[in-house]
DNA sequence: TTGACAAATGCAACTAAGTTGCGTTAGTAT
DNA sequence: ATACTAACGCAACTTAGTTGCATTTGTCAA
């Protein structure tokens, strides 16, 4: 029995538009504890609702997963952070490196990291 | 001045060979202090000898940087990881994305994962 | 060889992300 | 209205990583 919640439906409605958000910044807009918050996202990627997104910055992000497979262009002068599509079809490669290696590759994980146009400016 | 201390050369000498390690393992093999670690790991980074590696685990990664640009199979049922080359020329795909979106890509993150042969079995 | 300087290390204390156990609040079904 | 349980808060904890400071130690120059 799942129950809609007034801090479930706020957080889905903050993730609908925005991108990849850690912990701490949703602890900073919502009065709920931590704990909360931690459950609440652990659950909605257990039930594939969310994606977990790793900048390598010591925090994971979560991202409403609908959005699909996609990739981040991460600017490491503003920390802005813009969604791209690489349409990455490794399947080839994937199928190669099983008949040569037999590992079975079932995730990656790959984001960008650079200077974003108004920081160049 | 950079001496050229035990723990320098036992450290180097023991990620030569050994894939990408992380600080507590690093603790457990070497009865030296966590600070020490950090600082050491800190200044080979800086000096280009060791470069970052993130599994996205909580914990960072280090490994001889010699070794070139490349990119690991992470076994997540045993944590093996082994080194694998994809050639990734993302050039094209850079230039694109500059010439679109005007960021400007100086590097990336990509690890794989899955089960490894072993594990298969 | 000795004194001085800087690199290297240890240590305690701290921050920050994330986890766990437990008791309480509050929807929901019957 | 009652009973059940999802949801929540809170305190305490773990772990990665950082910082300031005092101490040790290697190296160089007098």
């Amino acid at each position: 029995m799942v129950r809609n919640t007034p801090f479930r439906k706020a957080l889905l409605m903050f993730l609908q538009d925005s991108g990849p958000v850690s912990v701490p910044a949703i602890n900073e807009r919502f009065s709920v504890h931590k704990t909360t918050i931690y459950r609440e996202l652990e659950m909605l990627v257990q039930r594939g609702k969310l994606s977990e997104i790793d900048f390598g910055d010591g925090t994971k992000r979560f991202e409403i997963a609908s959005k699909g497979h996609h990739h981040h262009l991460v600017c490491e002068r503003c920390d802005s952070v813009a969604e791209i599509d690489l349409h990455d079809d490794f399947s080839d490669q994937e199928q190669n490196i099983f008949e040569k290696l037999g590992f079975t590759i079932t995730r990656h994980n790959l984001e960008l990291f650079g200077v974003c146009k108004s920081c160049t400016l």
